[in-house]
DNA sequence: TCAATCAGGACTAAACTGGTCCACAAATGA
DNA sequence: TCATTTGTGGACCAGTTTAGTCCTGATTGA
């Protein structure tokens, strides 16, 4: 697939939601019905959020939630490792230290130098688009795409409803 | 995770294998050796990179896998597409002509063309590399990455053995 | 004809994802 | 002080996906 899962969906759509309102705190039960997600996934989503640091909470009557900051200093990328993890397309050397030796493979390996250059410009995407770029029609801050060669994949889609 | 999958990933190392001796008819076997991948494993990646057109096979004694065509003229996307479908962040529009109006959040939905530009970032990254890049130590096409801010994630991996 | 080799597909086990729910903690206001 | 509102943390489950194996058949060359 090589997509992003449905709860980074969500969560680009929840956080774009409170950056439409920046100043104003919303409960996640506000949120839920303002993005047509289901409220406990919203309020899963909301937690992880909280918890990487991108949204602030208030409990209590009156509470909710809050971007931490400006939308224009949270990026994609941000959003994406909450839940995501760190970007990377292959996961050589991302962990299993008992996995050492495993990838013997020397001769072919210069190939995982270069799948970490592909993450790379996949990552810098990801860092150059923020969160008020991403609620702008078509905001786009990095480099236009040259269409490479024929027929190709059809266009994707966020924020969908469960 | 963000991740490709495992056998794209035995499909960049294989397709390596068989770009390093580009002219030489390799068996499944000899690949499955060489490549450290299992044999059951390495026999479905090749047939499936013979559907997608990728490689040539004969069969017989004697028979094995060649590339189709020049390492240069084999894109990486063209590897990942053939195990991961059409390239694509999210699934917005993808499909489910059952779904349509399920997407009706029309104001926060601008996030969708945001996610397509991005898609298109990683697409364009993918077709720039070639397999004849992917088995030279560091070659790279594409334009360098600035690194943004502050801690960043681990490097990646390709290769592994199962 | 026989052995080597690929082709196609069924099948299984394990892992992951999405989604729900519950018991608890904190804030607020009466 | 207490009831109510709201977030927190974690457990849990069902469905899907993925990785990996195996089997049966077709093709080819010696």
């Amino acid at each position: 697939m090589l997509r992003v899962s449905k709860l980074t969906d969500y969560a680009t759509v929840v956080m774009g939601h409170l950056a439409a309102a920046a100043d104003r705190v919303q409960s996640a039960a506000e949120l839920a019905q303002g993005t047509g997600i289901a409220l406990p996934t919203t309020s899963k989503v909301l937690k992880a959020l909280v918890r990487a640091g991108l949204l602030r909470s208030t409990r209590g009557q009156g509470g909710g939630y809050m971007l931490a900051r400006p939308a224009e200093q949270i990026s994609v990328a941000q959003i994406v490792r909450c839940f995501e993890g760190p970007v990377g397309l292959t996961e050589c050397g991302a962990g299993s230290e008992s996995d050492a030796g495993a990838c013997e493979q020397e001769s072919v390996c210069s190939i995982r130098g270069n799948w970490q250059r592909i993450s790379q410009v996949v990552l810098a995407a990801l860092e150059a688009m923020s969160l008020a770029d991403m609620i702008r029609p078509a905001a786009m801050p990095i480099q236009p795409y040259t269409r490479p060669r024929a027929a190709q994949p059809e266009p994707i889609r966020a924020g969908t409803s469960p």
